[in-house]
DNA sequence: TTTTATTTTTAGTCTCATCTAAATATTTAT
DNA sequence: ATAAATATTTAGATGAGACTAAAAATAAAA
């Protein structure tokens, strides 16, 4: 059974990179568990020692079949444990990472088993983020970040790569949950804006920063009616 | 606040000397959080700096104030998962312990207050132990072990001492749970056994041993007919 | 292709919580 | 009341996990 600390990192890794081939450097990981990169050295001879990642000195690490499993476990626990806190408790989305930051560690698997259920097996979490299910296999559709959309194409938000509490809210204030419908209309050249209409109704602009953190499902492309 | 090696020994000097002025000793304390003498008093030293409990070298410890609210929150955690566990999630009550274990370290007053709100207030955990409130007061009807009812007398169960998985079975087997109603009919000199009769239906025998790891709350003495 | 800058690793400390063995206090028994 | 038994505390060590400062390796620039 892996220490806290030991999860922190394997998640850190499976967030920066979910492949096992795919390598992570000791910086990467260091700014993501917000330690110093002599420490991260130290965690990864650990880890390598325990078989749950590769460690090429000085070329970067990836997970082993093994790491990503345990990776996937604790945001498996993590995302169900922001749906409980979500949805049962009535936190709101901005709030519920941080104490789930802590239930993530709780082992038992029967508790995981009987959350997952009494929480209906969701399938996403508040963010929008896909719960890994028992085996660490995450299903469903792929999103794309919405700054990646050209004018008149239209989706649905799935998600959030930012989950600063103040950038949540704003998405919030606004409408911009998952399963909101949006269209964008037409992006500015000079700061990459673009001026989007969420579920069909209000028009607004976001930024380059924003719209690059917004995930969204693709469904088409409005045809543009002077064409 | 407290680490989570510093909130079980607090956790565990509550539990043997809930008053702030009774005293425990270093060996209690040790047998409690399975550990070393010398451990406890390292530890000791460390809580006795940080005010939480009154330490005199040879003579035992005891919480101060501050000490026994921290003590009184972890046990109100712990209590109050278990009672998440065995109502939301259907865990058995011998399987909860173990998990809200882990669960009564979780630092989140909110997490706290809605779960308790969520749980709808609940007075009790499911093995009858009362839930200390916001303050760390403890209010309701004090309870008796079953082993000290003179024969006649009746009352309602209302919690076990003993948490052993393998005895909470067989109180489970028997209906021995909180709010079952038991009647003493007659003691066994030569052992300490009792007769007792459960919810007025069945009859059966218990041991000194049972009967002593079996909270009631009196109500009365069923006049004999004989006198 | 050297030199410079950046990243990563090593070396040496620190704190926390634990341990064993030895020393000291306290309690119990003779 | 003194000796024997028991309980508690001190001393010294260990393993995690983190830190800073210095050394080594890699990457970028001239």
């Amino acid at each position: 059974m892996a220490t806290l600390s030991e999860e922190n990192y394997l998640k850190a890794i499976w967030k920066l990179a979910p492949d096992p081939d795919a390598g992570v450097s000791t910086g990467e990981i260091a700014a993501e568990v917000k330690t110093s990169a002599a420490s991260v050295t130290d965690m990864l001879k650990k880890l390598a020692a325990r078989k749950l990642i590769t460690y090429q000195p000085y070329h970067g690490v990836s997970l082993t079949v093994q790491g990503q499993r345990l990776a996937a476990d604790v945001v498996r626990r993590h995302r169900l444990w922001e749906v409980f806190l979500h949805e049962k408790l009535g936190f709101g989305w901005e709030e519920v990472h941080d104490i789930a930051e802590q239930l993530e560690h709780i082992h038992s698997e029967a508790l995981t088993d009987r959350l997952d259920r009494f929480l209906g097996f969701p399938k996403t979490d508040p963010h929008g983020d896909r719960i890994p299910d028992k085996t660490g296999k995450i299903s469903g559709p792929s999103a794309v970040p919405l700054s990646v959309f050209n004018d008149g194409e239209y989706g649905i938000i799935s998600g959030v790569i930012n989950h600063a509490p103040s950038f949540l809210l704003f998405l919030e204030k606004h409408g911009l949950k998952p399963g909101a419908a949006i269209e964008m209309k037409e992006r500015m050249e000079f700061d990459d804006s673009m001026n989007i209409r969420v579920n069909g109704k209000k028009t607004m602009t976001l930024s380059r920063d924003a719209s690059s953190s917004i995930l969204v499902i693709r469904k088409g492309k409005k045809q543009n009616r002077k064409s």
